[in-house]
DNA sequence: CTGAAACGATACCAATCTGTATCGTTCTGG
DNA sequence: CCAGAACGATACAGATTGGTATCGTTTCAG
């Protein structure tokens, strides 16, 4: 493995880990021996755990914001569509066979201090997450596009939580029909009129998979 | 202390403690310090640390519930409600200063694996709590009962994850005003018709505080 | 090609972890 | 009232924690 490599390896395993056994149960050397690396050469990146951590939910943040982007916006173009797409997306995350529960609720919950770093980090994170669903909805030109975001984000949530706790996919479809439902009673300005399109009224379509 | 309260005396201390710092972070040695009793006390009581855990996790779980109960069922009548009202319930545990994110659910993300005793007591307590919801669904006479309870259950976990992650209460009382939209348009089956009720149609009201 | 930096390996450190052993004292049921 | 159980205190065990020190080897940029 190249040097260049070692940091980004180092992040993938200590990320693995601490999915599949939380961050207070991953040791260090758990994490050296799974990467293959001397305890020196993780030091030498990373000067505490907490530092680890820290780079690791970074680096996971940053991927999950994009791939969720990633995935929405090749999907659709139209922005009510897109923010049901987004519990499409939650559903493929949560497919995954080696899903055991949103990564950043987690760290929170092992470091519920809101002053703690890691909190702070998580906080961040979701505080993104919801500024995607504004942006989506203010796309959507809903009349009260942040208390939309934050219903979403809400449904996001519950899905995930539910899902961690029953370990199956279908909670995430569940608050995608509810999305649904909320969305299409909710005011639109000026909803881009092409077409016969109502002004307001029913938002929602999303034919695929509801 | 009696003797008799010293094994209650513990679980409300480890209960309190496991709620600041998380489950791995609180170590035996703070516990028994903070209860203010022996070591060899605390393992005459408890075979194992996680045999406390998983007795103060089954404490929390019939003190929750009950207290859930009480509250819903001495404030209306109405099954509907009712439904509503376990929202405000909520709201006044995520109002608690001491309130750091659902036990349960941090339970279950430090003990991820399915087959730990601590994850398959988090998920029974989510279970049982979902019945209760499909219990006042089913009395309220939703045309689908479990789907109801599933809807209501989501919304529960997104609200109490937000309010994890932003520690303001605000989640809870949006969740209930979804929660009354989406019941607003659910059919329900022969509902007690006293005096000029409509069959079907707009179920909620609840005129307070939402 | 060469010197410095990064690497792997390993030994080590002090602190902390869960859990046990010992023993004198205190409570309590019969 | 008294035997026995539960208690507090403390010392201890063995494993594990996060982190450092040492040192010979490998990589890589200038």
């Amino acid at each position: 493995m190249r040097r260049s490599e070692i940091r980004g390896h180092l992040l993938d395993t200590a990320l693995r880990l601490f999915n599949q056994h939380g961050y207070h149960a991953t040791g260090i050397d758990l994490i050296i021996a799974e990467a293959g690396v001397a305890k020196t050469t993780l030091y030498r990146h990373f000067e505490t755990k907490e530092d680890l951590i820290l780079a690791a939910l970074e680096r996971r943040d940053e991927e999950d914001r994009l791939a969720m982007r990633t995935f929405v916006e090749q999907r659709t173009s139209d922005p009510v569509e897109r923010l049901l797409a987004t519990f499409d997306f939650l559903e493929t995350t949560v497919r995954d066979k080696q899903f055991r529960g949103c990564m950043f609720m987690s760290a929170a919950g092992e470091h519920k201090d809101t002053v703690d770093p890691v909190f702070r980090a998580s906080s961040m994170h979701k505080r993104l997450a919801l500024a995607y669903f504004e942006e989506l909805a203010h796309a959507a030109r809903f009349a009260e596009p942040k208390r939309i975001a934050a219903e979403i984000n809400l449904l996001h949530e519950g899905a995930v939580a539910v899902a961690q706790i029953t370990r199956i996919a279908e909670p995430t479809r569940h608050a995608k029909r509810m999305a649904q439902q909320l969305l299409a009673t909710e005011e639109r300005l000026t909803p881009a009129a092409r077409g016969g399109d109502k002004t307001v009224g029913p938002a929602a379509s999303s034919q695929n998979s509801a």
